[in-house]
RNA sequence: GGGCAAUUAGCUCAGUUGGUUAGAGCGCUACCUCGACACGGUAGAGGUCACAAGUUCGAAUCUUGUAUUGCCCACCA
């Protein structure tokens, strides 16, 4: 063919656009369920909509994972690689809240759940232009939200197939509780932070009025003190044990008691327990039947049981008491302690416990059952597997599903006031709102003139997100959807570390319980885009830096306008898989080079190769210059790396090696080399010629396939104006991955005299100032031990010419070493070049 | 307090199963506008591989300990 002029200043944003028409014209990513190809099916993260504010670290970690979806395809696997939205929960329902001034009493669910749709739909089409003009290569079809009929569907689904097998519960327990939210929480839901707090030194009395000391940074939760404890093999305090102790301030006595898990060390070695200061009292209370009196509002007020302080907020109760009991003579002692305080993820205060009916599901029957569960599935990078393990240890609760909020999923489920029966939802009805759906006929039957009342409490939002391979298998079985559970187990899930206790336990555990399965054979841990210093970059990063033109360093979009979707990916993949990369914006502009430098690439190749035509002008590899074979050769061996590192999802690895090889072997040195077969006045033969165009047109198109799934685009474009290099395909990325060409490279030895020849003419041009591309008049070479070393010299005489770029060759007196033994150099200059 | 990871050039990072003189990019110095590319090329300066001990003929790499950083976990009330 005859190969186009390419353009000098590429327009890659025109590029982009019209690789990314073509994408969407030819359907190239939607997944096929009648394709016989092996499947190769991921779980990428939905991300939060409503919360969206996007950033370069956003745009890494999909990137990561869609590098390794386009060597996949192109691997010949039949890709099903769908998009989620995250739209349920609490930063939606307060963002929807606040932008339409509503009052959740005066609205119903499903009122409101249209417009948290309708914003959502909005946040998601932010998202998916983002995830379009990066090139990430999803079947746009397989579109999903985690409120959407289907999700609903499978989400209330889940819950009625655990209550059938028992794994659910309900309890009227002390549960985790956010008093900002005012609702229940889920172990995973808390976070720790450290802060400064006073310890009191508070003194009791037993009951012949002795001093019984504890220490508490928690004093206004002595009227809720239930018991009083030491350790059993504590001599100090055998002789209490069954006795009382009087609670100071409050008229109360409570048991003296011994428990195994009270420090000697700590303090006096006694403690009181509560209901509730944390998990501790609540076990105690559990172990020892011990009263309940509940202190601690769900509002986080004080109760009655507080006596005076009742109504005070918990902070300013433990003030006053503090003074009182001071007065009182009662504190002997008080010190500033750090301390480790559970909080709500989202509202950052401190967790309190309440009692208020709640669904559990199982966990901690199953820990040895997700153990193993971790154990067979393969995780990449390996040691995150660890992460997974320790948070099944050290589980302490079971899953809290009940959530006292207004917007989400809700439950399938209604009571009846009198008897107090749970009425389930018919799984064909599916999705319900028992607030606004009537309750199966039986059941209407059965309880005829009782009072039903539906389920007011929605389902925690992690219900749902656990859910996300069902939810893509199409487990709910609705009418409509392309794929079914032909795609389950799935074979990849992508995520961040951060969430391994929440996102991948949850479903986990769940795929686990609904199919006795794991949900996905592999997992992918991404590390996260920080900021320069190393911190996670904030909404605070993206909004101080962005200048009176919109432009943001951080913000994906800026960084696209101004180097081009390939550039962002080409950096998003400098990180190693699971660790954060610090963003440097030069270190874009480096991705955005390699581009323009393969463009580059492109041109030259074209201009050479003219009207070559592969099909009846290929010179067969061993007749071509000893060059051509050196680089076929090294391709293989980097094709070979790249295969190996993409097999084990090191995109990283695989990139650092085409770097190298791309900027150092192919275009400083080979490149470099083969340029004067296609001057004037060489002396390399017609034949050399056609080896030249040869391997120039096999070479770039290995090397656009090897580039194409970090920098789909420009590869896309080279492709193409390269004629698709006569290949059948209407894109690059269903091309197959380059196969290795397994012909023996037996040159190695007289190659390295041509490199390490031409490193020593380099070195020479640079110390004597003389231009690399000026002509020399003569190379000198001498060949000190004669023998081999000078056939083979005098054999690659032509090679040697065009690596010195110099018009003869002179055998005499060198000096220069080249690093091959017994043979020296030296370059003479044209006289009129000094 | 426990765990996981990291610590290599001024900065960001590679360094494959232990094997000559530890690499790249950016930055720096000097030179080169030569027929793809100055978003280029060539050469160069710059590192006691966090520290200490050990194993070994040989350690950035293996072992142990220490320090620092990040993340995760934890009931010291």
């Amino acid at each position: 063919m005859k190969f186009p002029e390419l353009d000098s200043g590429v327009d890659l944003t025109e590029v982009e656009e019209k690789c990314r028409t073509l994408w969407d014209d030819t359907k190239i990513h939607d997944y096929n369920p009648e394709s016989k190809k092996p499947l190769f099916s991921v779980d990428t993260p939905p991300p939060y909509v409503s919360a969206a504010h996007l950033h370069a670290g956003h745009a890494m970690s999909y990137t990561q994972a869609e590098i390794i979806i386009r060597y996949k395809r192109m691997q010949g696997h039949n890709i099903f690689y769908p998009m989620g939205f995250d739209d349920n929960g609490l930063p939606t329902e307060r963002y929807v809240e606040q932008k339409y001034k509503i009052n959740k009493k005066k609205t119903t669910r499903s009122e409101f759940r249209a417009l948290c749709i309708e914003e959502t739909q909005k946040g998601a089409k932010t998202y998916e232009e983002l995830w379009r003009s990066l090139g990430l290569s999803v079947d746009w079809d397989l579109k999903y939200s985690t409120i959407d009929d289907l999700s609903r569907h499978t989400a209330q689904k889940s819950f009625l197939d655990l209550h059938s097998k028992g794994l659910l519960y309900r309890a009227n327990e002390p549960v985790l509780w956010d008093t900002h939210f005012e609702t229940a929480l889920a172990q995973a839901d808390l976070e720790t932070i450290s802060r400064k707090g006073k310890m009191y030194d508070i003194r009791f009395e037993d009951s012949d009025g002795n001093p019984l000391i504890i220490s508490t940074t928690r004093p206004e939760l002595i009227p809720g003190c239930v018991g009083m404890f030491f350790n059993p093999s504590d001599q100090r305090y055998s002789k209490l044990e069954g006795g009382k102790a009087k609670v100071p301030l409050f008229d109360i006595e409570v048991p003296i008691l011994t428990s195994d898990e009270v420090d000697q060390e700590f303090g006096t070695g006694l403690m009181m327990c509560c209901t509730f200061g944390d998990g501790e009292d609540v076990k105690k209370w559990k172990e020892n039947k011990l009263e309940t009196r509940l202190v601690i509002s769900p509002d986080g007020k004080m109760t009655e049981a507080a006596g005076k302080y009742e109504g005070m907020q918990i902070a300013e109760a433990r003030k006053h008491i503090v003074t009182d009991l001071q007065e009182a003579g009662f504190i002997v002692g008080e010190k500033t302690v750090e301390q480790n305080v559970s909080v709500g993820e989202r509202s950052e205060v401190p967790v309190e416990f309440v009692m208020e009916p709640q669904w559990f599901i199982n966990l901690l029957k199953h820990k040895d059952e997700f153990l193993k569960r971790a154990d067979e599935l393969e995780w990449f990078p390996a040691h995150m597997k660890v992460r997974l393990q320790h948070w099944v240890d050290g589980l302490k609760y079971d899953w809290n599903i009940s959530r006292q909020r207004f917007y989400g999923v809700p439950f399938p489920l209604w009571y009846v006031e009198e008897t107090g029966d749970v009425i389930l939802a018919d799984e064909a009805d599916l999705p319900i709102d028992p607030i606004e759906d009537e309750p199966p006929q039986w059941a209407k039957d059965k309880y005829k003139g009782m009072t039903i009342v539906p389920e007011t409490d929605v389902l925690e939002t992690w219900m749902t997100s656990s859910l996300t391979p069902l939810i893509n298998a199409n487990w709910a079985g609705r009418e409509g959807r392309k794929a079914g559970m032909e795609i389950y187990p799935m074979t990849l899930r992508v995520q961040a570390f951060e969430i391994i206790r929440t996102w991948l336990f949850y479903t986990m555990a769940k795929s686990h319980f609904h199919t006795g399965s794991l949900p996905w054979k592999n997992v992918m841990i991404s590390g996260w885009g920080l900021n320069e210093q190393g911190k996670k970059i904030s909404k605070r990063d993206l909004e101080k830096f962005t200048d009176e033109n919109g432009y943001n360093r951080y913000d994906p979009y800026s960084l696209i306008k101004k180097y081009g979707a390939d550039a962002l990916r080409y950096w998003a993949a400098n990180s190693q898989l699971g660790r954060d990369l610090r963003f440097h914006e030069k270190d874009v502009k480096d991705g955005r080079k390699v581009v323009i430098k393969l463009w580059n690439v492109a041109r030259l190749a074209f201009m050479y190769m003219e009207d070559f035509d592969a099909n009846t002008q290929t010179v067969p590899v061993h007749e071509r210059p000893v060059e051509d074979q050196w680089l076929l050769n090294e391709i293989n061996k980097l094709n070979a790396k790249m295969t190996e590192c993409f097999e084990k999802y090191d995109y990283a690895t695989a990139k650092e090696s085409l770097h190298k090889f791309f900027w150092i072997t192919y275009c400083d040195d080979y490149l470099e080399l083969v340029k004067t077969r296609f001057w004037e006045n060489t002396n390399w033969s017609e034949k050399d010629i056609l080896s030249a165009k040869s391997t120039l047109y096999e070479s770039l198109r290995l090397l656009v396939g090897l580039f194409a799934p970090f920098i789909p685009h420009v590869t896309e474009e080279i492709y193409q104006q390269a004629g698709k290099f006569g290949e059948d395909n209407v894109s690059l990325h269903v091309s197959k991955w380059p196969e290795r060409n397994d012909f023996k490279f037996e040159l190695a030895e007289d190659m390295q005299v041509i490199l390490k020849t031409l490193y020593a003419v380099r070195k020479l041009r640079s110390e004597r100032q003389i231009g690399q591309g000026a002509r020399l008049d003569k190379l000198v070479l001498q060949v000190s031990n004669g023998g081999d070393l000078e056939t083979t010299v005098k054999k690659l005489d032509t090679s040697l010419l065009s690596a010195a770029r110099a018009d003869q060759i002179d055998f005499g007196s060198a000096n220069v070493e080249t690093g091959i033994d017994g043979l020296a150099i030296d370059i003479v200059p044209h006289k009129d070049v000094s």
